[in-house]
DNA sequence: AAAAGCTGTTACAATATGTTAACAGAGTTT
DNA sequence: AAACTCTGTTAACATATTGTAACAGCTTTT
């Protein structure tokens, strides 16, 4: 599977759809944010901290053709539009616009998450090549490179597992995130593995950036519910 | 406006939109060669002289899906597949085995326009890195002359499959690849051969550069997903 | 405070990768 | 053409990662 645990943000006014699709894309280990509108998601948008972006083209208040014109003007997201009717003037507008798609409903799930793996491979090289790396109680995470660094210095090095849950900890810092969602994001077989496992990897996690779970500093446990990344960003 | 010299290879074995097609993107600015069949394309796709391919999915011999098999097995350029028919199951897999559109006829020209813009912006970044010389880690990778040069000025003289696989990697940085992908930019042939051997391939590439696989800087394992170029490319 | 449920930890089994060595075939040189 | 060299491949074994089960300790609820 290619880029797994990317971030997309979903625009869409239509409550069936919206759940519909955040449901498969998450199903394919995929960090989903939903938004009924444009403003709604302007914070996530502006923190640049979307891979990919899937919009309806008919939202009340500002559109996705004006949400494609801003997005596109300050960054290289991947943006897929979504539409109601065939509408080649709505479609070459929106792809004039720079849209990388457009998808008219209903569509099918498995074409969409076929153009969806496309586009954030074709952008995945991109994201690379602008390096992204986060800073957090003296840690250094470096999403490219799939390591930390400590504050001596120190490389920690991450496995796949690790890297991954790191990720979907970094990407929702401050929400408790559930351990089927932290399996989602980082489990690759598609096997009935226990929930049990996100306990393990979190441990191992804490492990190696010592974070001790009776005063956490770092990854924080809400008892009942899953895990927080509770560190503050710099 | 985008790479106005973008070099766009189109194979179609209708005569009338060949003709239509080739004469409406020359008449932007783009170059274009058209070819009857894929064998008649072979050698320029070959010689990675094309910046974009547009390929009919149905052709006699080799059709479309195997043409973007093939062609995506070793390079990233973009891929826009032209169909007569609404064929759902020939769309989702041509978009599964790579390709990064798929167009219906009659198309709308300005819509084609518009998707060949888009695709060759993104693909801009990409084909850079395939033909310049790179730098990354204190090496310099010439891609014409098909060796690295280290930080001390020692030649490291690859085998072709060495290169080849050098080749995958940066053309994908921070893209896991999996071993089929890595196997197939390696051998350009379709064998079932064990993957096994892109380990050996990447342990001796790792070898010659010197990369430990404990804490690897340049090319990251993913456990039970395959490799990924991780050096930043400066 | 006791019971129930949840989490932290450890050890171990299953799976995947790292490494070495050996070999067959292609390509070169003598 | 024979001998040589190099490449790609396979097999085998060593090591690393990941998943699972069990149990101890903690938290919440009754």
């Amino acid at each position: 599977m290619t880029a797994p645990s990317a971030h997309i943000v979903i625009i869409e006014d239509e409550s069936v759809t919206r759940a519909a699709l955040a449901g498969y894309l998450s199903s394919f280990g995929y960090r989903t944010s939903v938004f009924e509108s444009a403003e709604a998601a302007e914070k996530v948008l502006a923190a640049d901290g979307a891979d990919l972006l899937i919009a309806d083209i008919n939202l009340s208040g500002k559109d996705g053709l004006e949400i494609t014109r801003e997005v596109r003007a300050r960054s290289e997201i991947g943006i897929i539009l979504l539409s109601g009717r065939t509408d080649d003037v709505d479609r070459i507008v929106g792809l004039e616009l720079g849209a990388d798609d457009y998808v008219c409903k209903p569509f099918n799930r498995r074409e969409l998450l076929a153009r969806v793996k496309n586009l954030l491979r074709r952008t995945a090289a991109i994201r690379q090549l602008a390096r992204r790396v986060l800073h957090f109680e003296g840690f250094t995470f470096d999403t490219a490179a799939r390591h930390l660094t400590a504050a001596d210095g120190t490389v920690v090095s991450l496995t796949r597992g690790e890297y991954e849950l790191m990720r979907a900890f970094v990407g929702n810092p401050g929400v408790v995130l559930d351990r089927e969602r932290l399996l989602a994001a980082m489990t690759h077989r598609r096997l009935e593995t226990s929930t049990r496992t996100v306990d393990v990897m979190v441990k191992r996690l804490r492990a190696k950036l010592g974070d001790d779970p009776k005063a956490p500093r770092i990854f924080g446990t809400s008892h009942g519910e899953g895990y927080v990344f509770t560190a503050p960003l710099a």
